[in-house]
DNA sequence: ATCCAATCGTTTGAGTTTGAATGATTCAAT
DNA sequence: ATTGAATCATTCAAACTCAAACGATTGGAT
């Protein structure tokens, strides 16, 4: 490498970018599990609560892809949801390999609870933004993570809009 | 307006924001560890290389907030990257409490090597983002992270240019 | 029917991270 | 000088995470 860097200034701009973003993502999370931890909850037992609760019963794999973590992880944080009575395993009859996990009446009673609450810890801190600012932090934020499928949180938009149906 | 869900539209908003903004942020992290890791370097053992490289020899609680990690968490990396013969421990003689870190010229070698390999990677993930993107998304974010104090890559800024301009 | 590859969940080992407890050292106030 | 509070590094237990290896099950090809 010589002494000047061929990108000098947008590898400035870019690490910039970055360095925020990777703070920002940072900071959230620590406020956003702080709050949870009240609840009991750590954030990957959250998830899948809330992926059950918005989607329904679904085995382990796809909820795996779903949120974007290890089958074994998937396993883990199932066990301690069990554990605690939030959930419940049922082996599919058609094809055995696959487990159903189910929200148990306890389960759905806690993140029905809890959700809201972090939905609205989620927007008070958002709220540090404008509007405009926080449409232009989805879209930008979008392209970069485009790789990634899918986090249900996403689905809370549509159970706000159809809001006479909670029979599960 | 009655709202008796206030707030909806706000959380709708604020909710899409925080998730793309996770998702992009482990959407990098995940393609600059696996960009780290060819190097024999974790994301935590970089930061601390990187700290010692751009700030100079620092005492490990220093290290531990710059870092936002905790106490424990330095010493084990420090712990390993000593293992490797990249830093030295090195008692204060006027406070003996602390323990000074210092790079090796081995640890000095590898960051040299590695930091503009990193650098570039970040620069070209971010060129997915127009120069505009890229400066909204540094502001926008920035105004979310204030609460973290100082990521160390922060400084690559000054060293890169730190002919022309020095508001230190 | 039998074999083979793919899928799914579990287990294991290694790594990272935190928080609490511990021990050493320093500093300030007697 | 002695005490007591504060600071710093280390250690430990617990939790989370992944990747790899494993066993069970399924479906397709022969």
């Amino acid at each position: 490498m010589p002494t000047h860097f061929k990108g000098c200034k947008e590898a400035e701009r870019a690490l910039s970018a970055y360095i925020n973003l990777i703070r920002a993502s940072d900071s959230i999370t620590s406020k956003a599990s702080a709050q949870l931890e009240e609840s009991g909850l750590t954030v990957g037992q959250f998830a899948v609560l809330e992926a059950l609760h918005h989607l329904g019963p679904m085995c382990q794999h796809t909820l795996a892809k779903k949120l974007l973590r290890s089958g074994g992880n998937i396993t883990l944080v199932v066990d301690n949801l069990e554990k605690r009575g939030w959930v419940r395993r049922e082996r599919q009859k058609d094809d055995r390999r696959m487990v159903q996990i189910h929200m148990t009446p306890k389960g759905a009673r806690l993140i029905a609870k809890v959700f809201p609450e972090h939905a609205a810890a989620i927007t008070k801190i958002m709220s540090e933004l404008t509007e405009n600012e926080q449409e232009e932090l989805r879209r930008i934020a979008g392209k970069l993570g485009h790789g990634a499928e899918a986090f249900c949180l996403e689905h809370f938009k549509r159970e706000k809009h159809n809001d006479s149906d909670q029979t599960k």
